[in-house]
DNA sequence: CTGAAAGCGCTTACAG
DNA sequence: CTGAAAGCGCTTACAG
């Protein structure tokens, strides 16, 4: 029914190998034969089968994206990131929605879309990485986004959570800040984004030496903003409440911000807030929100890149580790 | 070198069609069978082929989803429900940035992903309908998503845009508003956001008897933050600024906010400010926003169902326009 | 239920 | 460059 190759072949008067040649941009072929091909591939209005393709060459050029959530801010823009990169690249990424449910992730490390893929780039929220390592069963290429936990075997992105953590906190030090709370710590899960970025808080904390007070270490559910309107409000009820707070995430930020807003409190002059990742509300919000900037449109292109590579089968080459870069971009919420 | 389905025939001790017909769920197996084949599925880590099954059966389970932005909130927020609902058929959504590009637009008209894609729901900015029916070169059904414009021939899934700016505006005019901007008349555009909402605002003041003056009609070039932040300056140096914004999303919504904070205007009193599209920012901004919102589930639900029934083969079915519920969510930026 | 076989539309050795 | 053919891994009539 839809116009095959051979079909294209034979308006053109050529045999398929030379179409098949002339659409994968194969050297040895004259102008004047490509054009006869492209004539008649525009004639038939023709467009290759790519499960055919797929199916006979062992790849698809796609790959999966698989995040906890596209609805949230950042990782919106950052399947936007690696929607472009990949485009770039000529290939296409499929985005693969977790909701952070271990069924979910278990199905993309299943080697999900059978075959389908090429290759994973995975944001894992509740597989460990003995559990990644257990269940890769389908031998493609797998890049692991996010905190970096200790051992791990597989190619790996993310940012240097601890010093970029300490950054933030140093930045509120420096402001003359003395009680800074820390929002997120229990957050992340298996990846461990709370328990790292806990690590950078305490430790700017150690150098500037200030007391680490426990009740300044939120937990919450969640990196949403209700969970940081909650932790703010806890923080609120403390017989001292802090002078600043560095939350994990900036959802957590935007939602202390709106506790704070309701409590009366003038922002940065009675609290000082920090955020992280820098998603676009926080750079529009009233006060804007200081925040730690990855920048997403480099870590795609770097992971897109790192992920073709393994594709194309430089299999026996060392685990790689990239750092993304990152700035500490300082707004109002900290600047007044 | 991957497991085919022979190898697990060949395991189980049954015929290639048992295993499918297992796999594919088919009747007439017994359990006694069933359980050999899933035991040899399992035993050997077989996952079909999906390009294999895709170029056999001339059906992918992929639907595109063609959306202009993945990391605006409104379209995050839509992706997220379009992949729920898409998974809750068995389906796959791929989503497709067109950027509003009128060449990225054109490439999904033109079948993209060669044969891969069952079908297309397609959120189209650049591309008018005679445009669409001109380029539908893939023959894959189409479902469009976004203003109706009359005369289209494509099945359509829509919020009643005139009747929901109706209400917003009907809503400001209730508050004893009577300068009533609108932000976002040039906006949306061939399919027309920006006309259609401005249909159902004029409307509104004109039941209202109040007097329409195009100076409170700002275009702005597109529909994020800063089109409203700098439309909302634009109104506060009218020699007669309004007492109440429409704007036709709640990006722009959240940019006026931001214009009239720094302003240090009171929200709602000196100026009650309505959204369109209820995005999450717009709940927990302070003050909250108040906003047309329309059930993404509901409308990522339906349309799929549709394209789904278009895929199945109802062709000689009649075009269909489906219509999202909605409602006028009332919040701070309106009710102090 | 089984078994043998065709065919979806490509790509790719192979012989020329 | 061409032409004829095999084969990627499925599904699906077909005959039993």
């Amino acid at each position: 029914m839809a116009t095959r190759l051979s079909d294209v072949a034979a308006r053109a008067g050529v045999s398929v190998k030379t179409v098949s040649n002339v659409i994968n941009d194969y050297p040895h072929i004259t102008a004047h034969t490509r054009a006869k091909v492209e004539a008649a591939i525009a004639d038939l209005d023709y467009r290759p089968n790519v499960s055919a393709r797929s199916l006979r060459k062992g790849r698809s050029d796609f790959i999966a994206l698989a995040i906890p959530e596209m609805a949230s801010a950042y990782f919106a823009e950052l399947g936007a990131a690696f929607s472009r990169a990949a485009k770039r690249r000529g290939i296409t990424v499929l985005i693969e929605q977790t909701e952070g449910e271990p069924a979910a992730e278990q199905m993309v490390l299943d080697g999900m879309r059978g075959q389908l893929i090429d290759g994973i780039v995975f944001s894992p929220i509740t597989s460990s990485q003995a559990k990644i390592s257990a269940a890769v069963g389908s031998g493609k290429p797998i890049v692991l986004l996010g905190e970096r936990t200790t051992g791990g075997t597989f190619d790996h992105v993310a940012v240097d959570s601890v010093q970029a953590a300490y950054d933030a906190t140093t930045h509120l030090v420096s402001l003359g800040r003395r009680r800074i709370a820390a929002i997120g710590v229990g957050g992340g899960g298996a990846s461990g984004t709370g328990a790292v970025r806990r690590r950078g808080y305490r430790k700017a904390l150690k150098a500037a030496g200030l007391p680490h007070d426990p009740a300044l270490e939120l937990a919450g559910t969640g990196y949403h903003r209700l969970d940081g309107a909650a932790s703010m409000r806890a923080l609120l009820e403390l017989p001292e409440p802090p002078d600043a707070v560095f939350c994990f995430n900036d959802l957590l930020a935007l939602g202390a911000l709106r506790t704070l807003a309701d409590a009366g409190l003038s922002v940065p002059d009675d609290v000082a807030v920090v955020g992280f990742d820098d998603i676009e509300d926080g750079r529009y919000h009233s006060p804007s929100l200081t925040t730690i900037s990855a920048d997403k449109d480099w870590l795609a292109d770097q992971t897109v890149a790192l992920l073709l590579e393994r594709i194309a089968g430089s299999g026996e080459a060392a685990r790689r580790n990239l750092t993304v870069p990152y700035t500490l971009e300082i707004r109002e919420s900290t600047a007044g």
